[in-house]
DNA sequence: ACCTGAACACCGTTCAAGT
DNA sequence: ACCTGAACACCGTTCAAGT
């Protein structure tokens, strides 16, 4: 584990959940248990109950703090590129923490980072102009294209050697010529030299923020 | 459970993620494990290794389940006709599965009705003229726009009395002052009579299709 | 070929007891 | 106030044995 050797600080609410965060990113969410937490933190399990209340506060915690990391510009900037900055940023968190896309599906309670970052968001599209119904509509398109984006790019393989692995995997697995659009798109672009899937998510951002400034300047 | 008593027909790969997605359906995620999975198909844990190599094999055969619940419309539909109803379909089929939308950012290995899905949506916007490039740009766009609004959905309370109480819960944790932007659109948007986070999504649907046509004309 | 009983190494969580 | 040892009712999975 990352930080198991320390002179034992006491335990905070803060300290156990980001080490819980330090686990999920090392070892993928199934390798989070109260046991691997309290071992981390070299402590007994049982310790941990007196900083949160059951491990679904923890998952809440640990969401929240991946929505600590998101970058949030300054409040005056215009609301275009403030909207394009926080989403790549999202974006970015979501790819180092890629078992947090699939968490936010199942949290019901939204903590405090959670809610200062979508205030921040909403704010923003009211000063710049856009009424409540229009911010309601901006914010629900990118917040739902970012996290799609984000829950697709977390079950892709991270580099190009691991790419190729997946798909002679999937063509063992199936019939080849099951899926002849799947194959064109795979062998003469997606397999190309210099392509990324990563770069689609600017060239659909654009095109939302492009819809969204032509429909926020005539009214919604 | 909704089919505990029931002649044992012989089990199958097929029976077994039938009942792992009723179990789902009815208990969450949390409450579909091997045993009582067996329980439900009136059988020993041990019977269902017979079948299937271990959970997360049945995880990833429930998603594809629920992808074959996702209706695609006739080959010959103009694509804008067939991504909307492809898209209105897979929001509908991930609200009646809101457990399922999580666990697409974390199976790595798609299933057949999965792949045939996403051979389908290709194979459309290609007969419609679009370009390899063009066609990836959509599928990436439309997907994470759909994923997404249902990864939102799945945290919603499903009716306005549990909208209210969730609301007052957020304020009871948190200074009501701290958000005054959410506040806002909550009191004057959100808990209006009449208003349904769901209808945002055919808003943000239509400004994809609108921009994509756009793009298209012009090549890209 | 298909199903099972007993067992193993884990889980999250409670309780009563320690400092 | 904070931490812990022992225990409880669960997990997924293996193995050897049954039909």
């Amino acid at each position: 584990m990352t930080q198991a050797v320390q002179e034992r600080a006491p335990l905070t609410r803060e300290r156990v959940l980001a080490a819980a965060t330090a686990i999920a990113d090392a070892e993928g969410l199934a390798g989070l248990t109260m046991r691997s937490l309290a071992r981390e933190l070299c402590v007994q399990p049982m310790s941990l109950y007196h900083h949160v209340a059951n491990k679904e506060e923890i998952l809440d915690g640990v969401v929240d703090v991946v929505f600590t990391q998101i970058h949030f510009p300054a409040d005056d900037l215009d609301w275009r590129r403030a909207m394009r900055e926080r989403a790549d940023s999202a974006r970015a968190v979501f790819r180092r923490h890629p078992w947090a896309i699939g968490l936010v599906g199942t949290r019901t309670s939204p903590g405090l980072a959670t809610l200062q970052h979508h205030d921040a968001v909403i704010g923003n599209l009211r000063r710049a102009g856009f009424s409540v119904p229009m911010a309601a509509h901006a914010f629900a398109l990118l917040d739902s294209y970012t996290y799609g984006f984000a829950l697709q790019e977390a079950t892709l393989p991270f580099d190009r050697d691991t790419v190729a692995e997946v798909a002679n995997a999937m063509i063992d697995q199936f019939p080849s010529d099951l899926f002849p659009h799947l194959a064109e798109m795979a062998t003469e672009h997606v397999m190309q030299p210099g392509y990324d899937f990563g770069d689609e998510f600017g060239y659909g951002l654009e095109l939302i923020l492009d819809g969204l400034e032509a429909k926020a300047a005539r009214g919604g």
